[in-house]
RNA sequence: GGCCCCAUCGUCUAACGGUCAGGACAAAUGCUUUUCAAGCAUUAAAUCGGGGUUCGAUUCCCCGUGGGGUCACCA
């Protein structure tokens, strides 16, 4: 892991003379959060933090059909198990008398009104906004200035009741009540800022500055939904994904400092972020830089850790049980090198690539054990009953891979490295694709290496 | 369809109006103590089209084309 830059002396940081930055991910708990989701939290996580500033979330609850308290459970647990803290929390099923006050205002002031409208069965009153029709335009720190007619949303619906405001209006009493200075959100809200800068204004609220971000895409450049391969915090955690290597990832997705660092920590996201750099056109996610990232981060990762989640995802396939330490020591850094994330372990378990470690192998095509290159039957026999003899001169503290190796190659360089390490390393391992024969004869130890080397030897 | 947004390699992206249009992922090829993996090296790969402005457009303007978003008593 490198970071080119660490904390330049004088750089771009706002000095403090400006308003407090406070910005705010609103998710509504309708299902698992999405990694596009939680990208959107990262961001306005990252500005606020870049300028000393509050990030809160706010569970966007209105809508009491579609929400599942379970749901609201997985955003705060994937906020928790990625490390962004939020400095304030709150839920708007919890603040309909606020809403209900600032409707009130509106009510009697006359800018919004109650209209009874026909509906089959039910309700028959919904409250409207009292729409002029003006000419809306804001300026989009991402994307410059934009203008909208709004005469064409006519009176829009603000509310189902006085108790039951709906999402436009919510969303502009809260920020507003909660002093949010920047609204960054996804593209998909672009066409509803007028409306909500009209109820801005209506309640006399401060404009805060938006920055709508590019939308993450799926490879056939739709917007990406559960349906066309989004992935869920939970599912990614699940199949063994790091954290840093999300948070990474996903900060790469529409924005980039100029730079051509790959690898960031947070802090040098902190640091470095800016919503001026941040890309206008969507961006679509590719699960194999994903991968790539996070292979870097598990590369990276303490020894102790690996073992533990190798541990943990081959217990789960039903093998390894009962493993000592000194075996899953020699292991790790082998199934290490072969996966870019945890869930990787468990194919190579059930694909039996780590058979040659639980079991002795067959040797049901005794072929497979002679060199294709020129080489025989015979040969191959001479070889593993050599290579035994070789082997058993070492004592047990001397079986290491280096040893072993230095033992075996020059037998092996004088018969032709092929013809002698191909059987050696398809005896151990019965496997036409395995780590390279010292490695295997180290970690399955002397005792297994010579059995299986003599037993395969008799099989030709 | 109306409105809005967008447009550089397959993908993520870089490039004060002047670069051999750079990097990363993926791909291909080769090297390394057999295979796999890893590593290293090399290669291929892009400015949507047409008009302007300019000595000079990836970059600025206009028009097309293409893609996307949004049009709820859902957020």
């Amino acid at each position: 892991m490198t970071e080119t830059q660490r904390f330049p002396t004088s750089n771009g940081m706002k000095t403090t003379t400006e308003q407090k930055v406070v910005t705010r991910f609103a998710p509504s708990p309708t299902g698992f959060l999405s990694l596009g989701n939680y990208r959107t939290a990262l961001f306005n996580f990252l500005y606020a933090k870049q300028h000393n500033g509050k990030f809160i979330l706010r569970i966007e609850d209105t809508d009491k059909e579609r929400n599942k308290k379970e749901y609201e459970r997985d955003i705060i647990e994937s906020f928790e198990w990625l490390s962004l803290p939020f400095n304030e929390f709150y839920r708007q099923s919890e603040r309909t008398d606020i809403y209900k006050t600032y409707l009130q205002k509106l009510v009697d002031e006359d800018k919004a009104y109650i209209s009874k409208e026909e509906k089959e069965g039910g309700r028959s009153e919904v409250i409207r906004f009292r729409n002029q029709g003006s000419t809306v335009v804001f300026n989009d720190i991402i994307r410059g200035e934009i203008s909208f007619d709004t005469k064409e949303l006519g009176d829009f619906v603000i509310a189902k009741s006085m108790e039951e405001p709906v999402f436009h209006f919510s969303v502009v009493v809260d920020d507003f009540e909660m002093g949010i200075t920047h609204i960054i959100r996804g593209e998909d809200h672009i066409s509803n800022t007028p409306r909500h800068i009209l109820i801005q204004e209506a309640i006399g609220a401060p404009r805060p500055q938006y920055a709508h971000l590019p939308l993450i895409l799926a490879s056939d450049r739709s917007k990406l939904s559960k349906r066309n391969g989004a992935i869920s915090i939970k599912e990614s955690r699940e199949r063994g994904y790091t954290p840093e290597a999300i948070i990474n990832y996903l900060a790469l997705l529409g924005w980039n400092p100029g730079t051509e660092q790959e690898i960031f920590s947070i802090e040098s996201l902190i640091q470095q972020f800016s919503l001026e750099k941040i890309q206008k056109g969507g961006a679509v996610f590719n699960e194999e830089k994903l991968n790539w990232t996070n292979k870097e981060y598990i590369r990276a990762l303490p020894k102790e850790k690996l073992m533990n989640a190798i541990e943990e995802r081959m217990s789960k396939t039903g093998k390894f049980t009962g493993i000592s330490r000194e075996s899953l020591i020699l292991l790790t850094p082998l199934i290490t090198e072969r996966i870019e994330k945890f869930e990787d372990i468990t194919d190579m378990a059930e694909k039996g690539e780590l058979d040659w470690f639980f079991e002795e192998p067959q040797y049901i095509f005794p072929e497979s054990l002679v060199w294709k290159k020129g080489s025989s039957r015979d040969e191959a026999k001479k070889h593993l009953q050599a290579l035994s003899e070789i082997l058993s001169t070492l004592s047990l503290e001397e079986f290491t891979v280096e040893k072993i190796e230095s033992i075996i190659l020059p037998y092996a360089d004088k018969e032709g490295k092929g013809n002698v390490l191909w059987p050696m390393r398809f005896a151990l391992s019965g496997k036409e694709k395995s780590p390279d024969p010292f490695t295997l004869a180290c970690v399955l130890g002397k005792e297994k290496t010579l059995t299986r080397l003599k037993k395969a030897a008799n099989r030709l």
